[in-house]
DNA sequence: CTGAAAGCGCTTACAG
DNA sequence: CTGAAAGCGCTTACAG
């Protein structure tokens, strides 16, 4: 049984397909008369007929796909990202393809290709390090992209960030303020702008510090995370510490050490304090509520659709970046 | 700057495009002097050339898109499917379309029209209760289809389970061999079979046990679980709840009810039992290490994908079922 | 070894 | 108010 097209609704109407198509797309009014339309529509519901969108496309060179790239959809931040995204691209008549690029640039570019070659009117991604090449080539090419949760220093591209090292710092001097008597960093060891920008922020904020403070860093890998978490925080507070602040750069890395934390019996904020970077539902697990700082997804989610149907729109690509502001959500975890 | 097609490398190289599109497409061999097939490579090389897989699909009537509607991708146990489901779709040159269909029929038919008119190959669905009308028109169109996670009584319908039944009434017998007071079943109140299974299993083996035992239910709706799972745990516990076993019959009540647990400071195992359906993340922020339900999502994923990648290629529907095993993983939330 | 031509299901300027 | 026709970028049977 095929699929029924234009032509089959022409045939038992006695019209063009040309008539058909007008009908079934046009806004009301002009053309055709009230009849015709009836016969048509009347037709088109009996017989089952939708659109083949195939067709359209490759006439109207637009598919209402859009891609995107994210680094791994089963990580948390990037399937509520997507599930945001998908919503805000639904109310524009958009669907949603995805990829995972687990951090490797071949993976990303050949993402990338198979949505280009899929004819997706454009991608929402997040670049990994050493895909400068790739966003390159497709904005030169005009292709409408938008960058989300990241950038690369590099290349000009329209996207969406929120103020890292900002609320880095800001929170930075909030540990300050209260008299620590160790501040320990969990970050990556990454190029991301993304992430060092977190850190700076730490930084600056640290060097600025009146009191002087004793300040450590855990750099890890992207493999085993939780395992280089564990054998560092060993290292650095023992099993009876005191007194001390953890700074989580991502909540990943907060569920790794907040994991240490337990299974250790670590009290918090009696012993440590505690404020990560992003939230997740596991915090509702651990026995202290956990000061975080919320990036607001939902809008960025929104920026991030609005920029990439803007250059759809204007068939351009565009530099153009938006900058949104994350916020500390102060619990108890924080002395 | 027009995307380079078929055409213009025709014109570059001298030759017709059917040429061009027998050396770009067939298997090496026949057809074609070595020499017009270097040069067809050559200018394909340099102007960048990509296929446009639309025109393509126009032609062929196959897409290589692949349509997969969940309850939600932000959920954490759908966004590990979603990514195991990628991974093998890509192997076989297959890309996703993904939608939420946020447990709403209406919804979720909007999405299985989406996807049928973006012409996807074939699609992966977890069913919703009210989409039995919705399914059997895709199947009576030989729609290529396949469920994951969940099926429908009424549909017969190819897809992938696994024995939700059997492995709750162990996991039961399991909690029966040991003398606890009290055993309360926490699920959802739903019509979904997969679930129901799950509470059958418990009240099966509750059922056939010998000592007599008190079972208590905790049946919540979609929305607000939390607080519900709070409430309801807080009247049949008490704060100071004695030799209690508590059954989740999924991940996100687990969550829940484990938060709740924290928060009034009850200890596992000491004064209630946990075991729980599905895993998660936030399982590792919890003092206790929790006995859980593992689902197979890899092995689940490729059958899928195997089970309509066949469908797509026999051109039918079929009624295949593959039913696989979840395991119980002990640990020591359960005495 | 290679090309001319039809056709996939639509849209849309043009003509009437 | 409506239709004939070209064309989007491919594939593929057919003919040579």
């Amino acid at each position: 049984m095929k699929r029924p097209s234009i032509k089959d609704i022409a045939t038992l109407a006695g019209v063009s397909v040309a008539t058909v198509s007008y009908v079934l797309n046009k806004k009301e009014g002009q053309r055709i008369s009230e009849e015709t339309r009836k016969k048509i529509f009347n037709i088109a519901e009996t017989i089952n007929y939708t659109p083949n969108k195939i067709a359209k496309s490759l006439k109207t060179n637009t598919t209402k796909l859009l891609g995107l790239i994210v680094a791994d959809i089963s990580n948390e931040f990037y399937s509520h990202m997507a599930r945001n995204l998908e919503d805000k691209a639904l109310k524009l008549g958009y669907t949603l393809i995805i990829g995972s690029s687990d951090e490797n640039a071949e993976k990303f570019k050949k993402l990338t290709e198979l949505f280009s070659q899929q004819q997706v009117d454009g991608m929402i991604v997040a670049p990994v390090a050493g895909s400068e090449k790739t966003l390159e080539n497709l904005i030169n090419n005009k292709y409408p992209i938008v960058t989300i949760d990241r950038y690369l220093k590099e290349v000009e591209i329209a996207g969406i960030t929120i103020n890292n090292q900002e609320i880095a710092e800001t929170t930075t001097h909030l540990l300050l303020k209260k008299d620590f008597s160790t501040i320990i960093y969990i970050g990556y060891k990454t190029e991301l702008p993304h992430l060092l920008d977190r850190q700076y922020g730490f930084e600056k904020a640290v060097r600025s510090s009146e009191k002087p403070v004793e300040v450590q860093y855990i750099l890890v890998g992207l493999d085993n995370i939780a395992k280089e978490v564990h054998l560092q925080l060993e290292m650095m507070l023992g099993k009876t510490p005191a007194n001390a602040a953890l700074y989580f750069s991502s909540n990943k890395l907060a569920v790794a050490g907040l994991s240490y934390i337990v299974k250790n019996n670590i009290k918090v904020p009696e012993q440590v304090s505690v404020v990560a970077f992003d939230e997740t539902d596991a915090y509702d697990l651990f026995p202290t509520e956990i000061t975080y700082i919320q990036q607001p997804i939902e809008e960025m989610a929104e920026e991030a659709i609005k920029l990439l149907d803007e250059q759809i729109s204007n068939y351009t690509a565009t530099g153009k970046r938006v900058t949104l502001s994350a916020k500390l959500v102060p619990k108890a975890s924080l002395k």
